[in-house]
DNA sequence: GTCTATAGTAAGATAGAC
DNA sequence: GTCTATCTTACTATAGAC
């Protein structure tokens, strides 16, 4: 019983999905046009539009799935599992930064086709739309709040904890952005992470 | 003789290039059509070109002049008026990286249009293009310079110059796109670059 | 040198047959 | 549900008058 029209149809979205992921990193998302995701999978053009309103829907989709598959937040492994309930979290211990850092780019690599579609998305507004700003606030949110308690804390920081997170933000999504696609990449993660962590951690001054 | 029609051309080619400046900031570099620019510079669209072969052209004799200009590399501030010849440039020196950071963040505060048109094309090139990449390493030449000399003094480094270098300037471009174009900035000049110079400096960990 | 008018092109979106 | 064929729109780019 494969031929189901149901079974064919969620063949048919999954396949769209599969093509749209591959086409968006090759591509990038802005230059992907709807025949091009068809294409790639095999389907006609019309059939995008019994499946999607338009690339953009397409993309709600896709971060629809990333997030059901549990990868949630771009910075927030605080639902690792075996995490324990109430255990702090020391952004200053460089085992908890790292950690954190790791996380984010595991998410961002696992989900790198959505992840950059959406970068692309936020670009493409425009610099005048504010979007860059929203989205950078919004997606470190948990960085802020670990900031926040730091501060709270006592620990000095280099500055408010929301411009500091941006910050962050803005460091990990742009690196990500330009080397994880990279077919020959000059660095190996752990290389970037490690060095990520020392400079998010001490600076420049304060050596590895 | 306001009215030869050497004069004219060239009115119509600075008025083209200074529409093409506010539409590039208000819509973006990628939603601004040919005949908003001709619109806005209150000229029919054939206009164009006779001026320009294309967008991307226009964008790249914004770029010369912008060069002409005088305000030459996003973070060499090494000509700058007044300084000795042979001083050291230390960036593990408060002072001395505070003013690289501002002068990369002046020359981008100063031509915000170009700078955010050229970001926006890297990141629509996609991700395959590697374009993003060869971006960040190319404008942070100064950076890496700069850092490779610390680390041949025997200062220890948070990872290879070339990778601390780009994810600084990560840092600075991705914040000046989100940031400098807001009408209601959260964020005082003075304010963003004391904290990126204390957070690059000495970390999260190493307080103001 | 600049204008108006229009040709050309590419992509989004839909209608109706199968 | 999916296909082919086509309509529509928006923009780039050019031709020729002034």
């Amino acid at each position: 019983m494969t031929g189901t029209r149901r079974e064919k149809s969620e063949q048919t979205l999954a396949a769209l999905k599969e093509a749209a992921r591959r086409q968006f990193l090759e591509r990038g998302y802005l230059n992907t046009k709807i025949t091009d995701i068809t294409r790639a999978a095999g389907r006609a053009t019309g059939v995008f539009y019994d499946h999607f309103a338009s690339k953009e829907a397409l993309l709600q989709a896709l971060l629809a799935d990333m997030h059901a598959q549990g990868d949630a937040e771009i910075a927030g492994p605080d639902a690792d599992g075996g995490g324990e309930g109430g255990e702090q979290h020391n952004l200053a211990d460089r085992r908890h930064l790292h950690a954190h850092l790791a996380a984010g780019w595991a998410v961002m690599s696992a989900n790198l086709p959505v992840v950059a579609a959406l970068y692309e998305e936020s670009v493409a507004a425009g610099p005048g739309s504010g979007r860059a700003w929203q989205q950078l606030t919004q997606s470190t949110e948990p960085f802020r709040d670990h900031l926040t308690e730091l501060r709270e804390a006592g620990h000095p920081l280099p500055g408010r904890p929301e411009l500091v997170a941006a910050t962050m933000g803005a460091m990990l999504s742009s690196l990500a952005y330009a080397l994880l696609p990279l077919s020959e990449r000059p660095y190996s993660d752990a290389e970037i992470l490690d060095t990520l962590t020392d400079l998010l951690l001490h600076g420049i001054a304060g050596g590895s």
